[in-house]
DNA sequence: ACCTGTGAATAGTTTCACAGCT
DNA sequence: AGCTGTGAAACTATTCACAGGT
């Protein structure tokens, strides 16, 4: 642990990471500081120094190739590698998930799903491989599986997620109103739509008084 | 606008507003800062101090009432009249997020569903009133909704975001990976899977490294 | 003994301003 | 004229430590 990114910026590096995606399928080839603020929502200053705290990846004058500063992300970041993930929870969320097009070409793969209803793994129609949920830390172990998301219901949350801490996941995106509590070096990201509505309605509620 | 709370500050609050009715659900009647933080992950002092940012809610020596204190936060958060909001987009994530249980029992209502596919709002088997997408800003104003879910294609979000902006909404969930310009005073929250999955898997590289 | 509430200290992040290059 | 990279300043948030109450 030389230099540690400041977490803000890492999650700004990963928007930016995606963002450059995007202009270069539309053909653009190089960008300044001050575009990449206008597209993105954030100051042009903050991200310089987002990605200055990386290195040199731009030319003074003429902006950041977008191929280039990609790639210099990715690279700094370990995300040139896809990684793969597990899925744990089919039912209507754990579908949806499942069926979602954007993971097809986001650089993560889902190579395993589990649940503890038999039935579901016998009438799902997928491709990828479907275990029962006793089997998850052998079968994350066996595939080297890095990531889990979490799409079961509330009460089993925190089990299902230590069985993928045992097999030796430190990531998990939890789809439940959950708190899982985990370890240092595990990263738990929360996506409860319930929770964000809750939030968002506060911050409007503070802008307004 | 007197004393702004901090965002991360709301955030925490808004977290603890949830847990504390699971701890009344448990029957639960008091609890100290110190087993919140055990609960939530939390340090105790930064519990203690975001809620004394809205003023005083413990007795010293005896900890919190739970009911209390769930009344208080959600007071001072404007989370205690229920809020209204549009769902728009009906496929497959829409529709897991129509069904989604905990949605019930959450403080918020979904009170109408959008879709430009015309074949979707007459074929979807639900109890809320679907419209298509060129009537949003409308209803949105019709029926006085103060949140919108965007569960559409990408390239449709900022579109769709705009209407519901013009209809008067002020707090967005978006599902998209497509990033929502908006103006001061109104709310965005982001929940993209892919996105996540980055950010969780830049961190557990930042940890070991 | 255990608790809250809080001012003060610390740590972390963002913003500024400009040197230096194209 | 327009750009990046960056040290320094300004701002924001977290953590500490303890006074004062039960």
């Amino acid at each position: 642990m030389k230099n540690a990114l400041p977490d803000p910026t890492i999650e700004r590096l990963c928007s930016l990471f995606h963002l450059l995606e995007t202009l270069a399928e539309q053909g653009l080839v190089t960008i300044s500081s001050t575009r990449l603020a206008a597209i993105s929502g954030m100051p042009a200053h903050t991200i310089r120094k987002d990605i200055s705290c990386l290195g040199e990846a731009g030319r003074v004058g003429a902006g950041y190739d977008i191929q280039r500063l990609r790639a210099f992300i990715g690279n700094n970041l370990g995300l040139l590698q896809p990684r793969k993930a597990c899925l744990a929870g089919l039912g209507r969320i754990g579908a949806a998930i499942l069926a979602y097009e954007q993971m097809a070409t986001s650089g993560f793969e889902i190579v395993a799903g589990f649940d503890s209803n038999i039935n579901r793994l016998e009438t799902l129609r997928t491709t990828i491989d479907l275990y029962p949920a006793y089997e998850i830390a052998d079968r994350v172990r066996q595939k080297q599986i890095e990531l889990g998301i979490l799409a079961v219901p509330a009460e089993a949350a925190q089990e299902v997620a230590q069985r993928m801490f045992a097999g030796g996941i430190r990531g998990i995106i939890n789809f439940t109103p959950a708190i899982i509590s985990h370890a240092p070096g595990q990263a738990v990201s929360n996506m409860d739509l319930v929770r964000e509505l809750t939030i968002v309605s506060a911050k409007i509620k503070k802008y307004s008084s």
